[in-house]
DNA sequence: TCCTAAGCGAGACGGTACGTCCAGTCTTCGT
DNA sequence: ACGAAGACTGGACGTACCGTCTCGCTTAGGA
């Protein structure tokens, strides 16, 4: 356990420029090389700091990568325009433009893989910019449901994970664009899909 | 291009059994050690192999690893019981199978990175097991939209996001069970946002 | 200038004690671990002291090593028995037992090795520990020409090396031990090489 | 146990050249910054080798220094003038010049450092070079005593440490010269004080 | 039946990044 | 102005893989 941990003082802190520089360093790099290339090596130097104090920071370049990536994804607003579709609709263009950003995609397979190997990295990610947008949506689909825009026994867990699937699937897997047109796509079928049950149908 | 591709005949043939060997080498390795840690050297040895009768046959990790995906999926039946909710059930829980069978949930996150790395990889993959999939459920949607239990305006790959998307996403990222249930959901919801559309909405 | 020296009473003054205990942790640890084991980190800690607070008082490891030796091999008496041969024996059964303290022994070849590193060094300790011996020595010596019981053109600093010399070659490079009867037999030798010329081999 | 020591011939053999540029790339480097500074990441560089090769070879920096240095100091052959002191002085011009090169005289107060941490390379070092020329001169000696030049009760190892140590100590300790007339101090005394004893004296 | 080309197991090769460990310096707060 | 504590830059350490390259040895077809 750490000093910065345990709140006692002695000693000189933890500095906080460094900190912010490796970051820096760490995002910039996996511009320019990937995440595959990016070396620990690399990144003090970039950052002008030695490889000691990167470690003593994060014990696993995943887990450096894990925070860097929260600073790219803060806070997601929840919208509230009135209509679920279309509140849904604007959270989905900030996870759009995650996904049409290199650097976050040239992340994201390293990170997934990374989460793959240790529960840390796992649940480092998904409380961090993984659980922001999900909250959000929750947040956007409940009032959907509060309103009778959706249906009143909508399995909340598996809206999200129709809307947030798709995405990530493309851009794993296919290669496919993530656009406008196939956000609204998605956003319509997930409301087609939960919406409130027809009398005859009951 | 090698003897066995020309058919030119010189030399001692390229032996079968190891070829096998190593391929069972490098599964038998992701389940224990995972995809990351695998070591080519580990490999050829476990194999009882040598180094270079590896890269013979595969010039890359990833390469050797499509490969010993590829035996793991192999065909995918169309099916066809007259309902194109019963059809999709039918394929998915195929797919549900392999995200269960944790061999090929280790090497899922793996192979994601290494698509990322590399496009020949991704086509390897695309064209591999995933087109598979894709292709029977392509023939489900499209008998569907015949018997007018989907819309005419359907969009076929964005359905097929919809379905396979859910199930990476969990697999990847929540890390939430991929069951009968949440099979059934996303079908369920899929085929409701697919829809034909009822003549009072227009 | 320190403080302490100047008697100019600005601030907390330096603690003799921890001068003290860092010396004593240094020879201690040099005991345990050897010299090339021995860490600064682990003798401030061993000291209950700053890394600082030993810079502070020695620029590197060595001068701090070689003061520390410095304690262990104070003043040489230096005898006067009437007899040459031993009035060096008793001097050299000091040097012999100096050897004979593993302690001693194991700072000493590190020591060696950091004379050659450094100059400044070097002088330290052949003004130091060394030249007290050798003054001591060369005492004994100067009273055994005057006695006539060495050659009046008797070459001292040789003598002086074929004295001590033969100690540290055990010492460092046969590792053959150092005893009573070989400090009798390098007296002897000596005595007898340096024994004033007789008439008939003129 | 390597295939080279056992004899048993699988895989590719260690490379010759590798081994040769290795030892030549560490005296070079040796001479150029000293023992000290001498690290394995540049003498693999310099020799245009990975560093596995070199600890492939070496586990330390100190068994491979200390075959580079018997390279230096190969056989070393019995002169026989028919006189003892002539003969010890033809050895230990020898051993002066030894001393005298610069590059010898620099790993050789790292060396020594190295034989105290470590039996391995002092009885490595032993083994090489010192004893080579401890039995050209051990020869040298015994047909002195034969010939009536040197007492029958010589002690021939401590002869040898009054020959031998002397030079070791103003390497290491004094840093006085090492040259003819000092050599010929040296074994005049040895000659002298190891002579036959004379009648009168028994 | 022999020749010859390729494949074989083994393991060394040149590289690159890893994560650890110290040296010597600097910065904080408390005495 | 000193003290302890501990973070700082810098750089060597020895390890582990990568993908390639010899070795000497099979193994088969074509001459």
């Amino acid at each position: 356990m750490t000093a910065s941990q345990t709140g006692v003082v002695a000693g000189r802190p933890r500095s906080r420029a460094a900190h912010e520089a490796i970051l820096d360093a760490a995002i910039a790099l996996t511009r320019e090389v990937g995440f595959d290339a990016l070396a620990m090596d690399a990144i003090a130097t970039r950052a002008g700091v030695g490889k000691a104090t990167v470690y003593r920071r994060w014990k696993t370049k995943e887990s450096l990568i894990a925070e860097a990536l929260e600073r790219l994804v803060r806070a997601v607003p929840v919208p509230d325009t009135g209509g679920v579709e279309d509140d849904l609709l604007t959270v989905m263009r900030g996870t759009m433009r995650m996904y049409q950003d290199p650097a976050t995609a040239a992340l994201l397979s390293g990170l997934v893989a990374a989460m793959a190997r240790s529960t840390t990295i796992a649940t480092a990610v998904r409380s961090g910019f993984v659980a922001a947008r999900r909250d959000a949506m929750t947040r956007v689909l409940e009032r959907g449901i509060g309103r009778g825009e959706l249906a009143r026994d909508t399995n909340i867990e598996l809206a999200l994970d129709l809307l947030s699937g798709p995405l990530l699937y493309r851009a794993l897997i296919t290669g496919a664009t993530i656009d406008g047109p196939m956000i609204g796509g998605v956003v319509g079928a997930v409301v087609r899909g939960f919406a409130p049950h027809r009398r005859s149908e009951r």
